[in-house]
DNA sequence: TAAAAGTACGAACGATCGTACGTTTAACTC
DNA sequence: GAGTTAAACGTACGATCGTTCGTACTTTTA
C-alpha cells in the first residue's frame, strides 16, 4: 500500500526511533510496516479529536486515499487497529515529552522539564485534539477490555515516572519530605485538567500548571 | 407515551425538584414532559457509560420499550436530545451533590461537604459510568457547538462554586490566604482524576481526594 | 361540534458501520 | 521455475444509524 498511496505518508517529523518491527529483510513486511505506521499516525490525530471510538475505517481510508479493505488487511479487526494506534501514540508521546526531558538531571529539574514538555505537547498541539490520553482514558475507563488495559497501563507508567522523579527530589533533599505518590497523582490531575481547559479556551492553563507544580516543589 | 410505556419509568428516587415545565394545565404537554424526563433519565446513565456520542435513538428506544420515532417526536433532533440529557444530568448532579451541601455553613465546612457528596456521587455510582461530566467534557472539548458550550458552562459553574466557598473561607480567616481560583482548579482537577482512578479500580481514590483537599484547607 | 395541536407509532429512506470473501500483484522460499 | 506468503483492492453482506413521512389517537381550542 505504502508505495501506491496517493497521499504517500505525511512525514511530519517525529519518526523518532524509526521502528521497523519484524522481518526487516522482507520487503513485503517492511512495506506493510510502513503502511501501518502511516495509518496509525493519522489515526492518532483523529483519535485525539474524536476519540478512538470516533475512528472509522471508512473515514481513515478516505482521508489517506486508500481502500477500506486495505486497512482491514493490515489490522484484521477494529480492536487491533485501536491497539496499534495506542502503540503509536505511546511512541509519539515518549519522543515529544519523555525523551527530551531525560537530558535534565533526575529530580526537580527533570520533573520541571517533563511538565514543560507536556505543556508544549498539549498546546502545540502535536495532536490536534489535545492530549491523546485525556481524550481516550475518559472514554474507555468504563469499558473493560484490552484497549482500556493498554490505556491504563500507559497512564500508570506516566504517573509512576512522575513519582520516580519526585522520589529522587526528596531523597536528594531538593524538596522537603512529601507523599510522592500523592504528589504525582496531583500533578497528573492538574495536567489533565489543563488539557481540558486549553480545549475550552483558557489562555492561562499553562500558568496554572506551573503555579501548582511550583508550589509542590517549593522546598518548605 | 408515558402512560403506555411497557417499562413505565424506573422511578429510582431523585425525582427531586419534580419539574413539570411548561403548560402544566395541558395534559398532552404534561404527558410529553413526563416521557421526556423518563427518556433523559435513562439516557444520562447510558451517557455516563458510553458518552453522549455513544447514545443512539435505537438503543434508547429498545431499553425503554418504546419506539424510535416516539423519541424523535419529543426531541426532533439528536442534538436536542443531547441538550435535554445534559439538563437532566445537571439537575441530578445538583440534587445529589450541591443541594445537600448547602446545609453546611459557607466556607470550609460546605466545601468539605461538597467534596464528600461528590465522592459519594462518583463512587455510588448514581451514574453507572461514573461522573457524567468527566466522561463527556473530554469527549466534546474539541467539538465546538451548543453541546460543548452547555457542558463547559456547567463545568465553569461548578468550579466557580468551589472558588466561592474558598473565598468565603479565606475572608472569614478559616484558612490562610491563597489563590482561590487556582485552588478551585486544583480541587476540580483532583476530583476528575479520582473519577478516572475509581473506574480503573483504584480503591484509594477517595482517600487521595481527601488528603489533597485537607492539605489545601490546612490553615498555615 | 369542528378544527387544531401534541403524543406516539410503523414503515421506509439513504448513509455508514465493521467484517468477510475472492482476486490480483509483488516478493520470498524451496 | 513452482509454490507460498503478504499487501492491497473491489465487492458485498447484515446491521445500525438519524431522519422523514403518513397515520391513529387524545386533548385542547375555537
Amino acid at each position: 500500500m505504502s508505495e501506491r498511496m496517493r497521499r504517500p505518508a505525511p512525514d511530519n517529523g517525529l519518526r523518532a526511533t524509526g521502528r521497523t518491527d519484524q522481518a526487516v529483510g522482507d520487503r513485503r513486511r517492511l512495506r506493510g510496516a510502513e503502511s501501518r505506521q502511516a495509518i496509525t499516525r493519522h489515526a492518532v490525530d483523529l483519535a485525539s479529536l474524536e476519540g478512538l471510538n470516533g475512528l472509522s475505517l471508512g473515514r481513515l481510508a478516505t482521508d489517506l486515499g486508500i481502500s477500506k479493505s486495505g486497512i482491514q488487511t493490515l489490522f484484521r479487526t477494529r480492536e487491533n487497529l485501536h491497539l496499534a494506534v495506542i502503540e503509536t501514540a505511546e511512541r509519539l508521546f515518549a519522543d515529544a515529552v519523555v525523551l527530551p526531558a531525560l537530558d535534565a538531571a533526575a529530580g526537580t529539574a527533570r520533573l520541571r522539564a517533563l511538565v514543560e514538555h507536556w505543556i508544549g505537547y498539549a498546546e502545540a498541539p502535536l495532536f490536534p485534539g489535545g492530549c491523546f490520553w485525556a481524550a481516550n482514558l475518559a472514554d474507555f475507563d468504563s469499558r473493560p477490555g484490552p484497549v482500556r488495559d493498554r490505556l491504563a497501563h500507559q497512564h500508570q507508567g506516566w504517573v509512576a515516572l512522575l513519582a520516580e522523579e519526585l522520589r529522587q527530589a526528596v531523597d536528594s533533599g531538593e524538596v522537603a519530605d512529601l507523599d510522592v505518590e500523592l504528589a504525582a497523582f496531583q500533578i497528573d490531575a492538574v495536567l489533565m485538567a489543563a488539557n481540558t481547559a486549553l480545549r475550552l479556551g483558557d489562555r492561562d492553563a499553562a500558568g496554572k500548571v506551573r503555579r501548582v507544580v511550583g508550589e509542590l516543589l517549593r522546598s518548605r
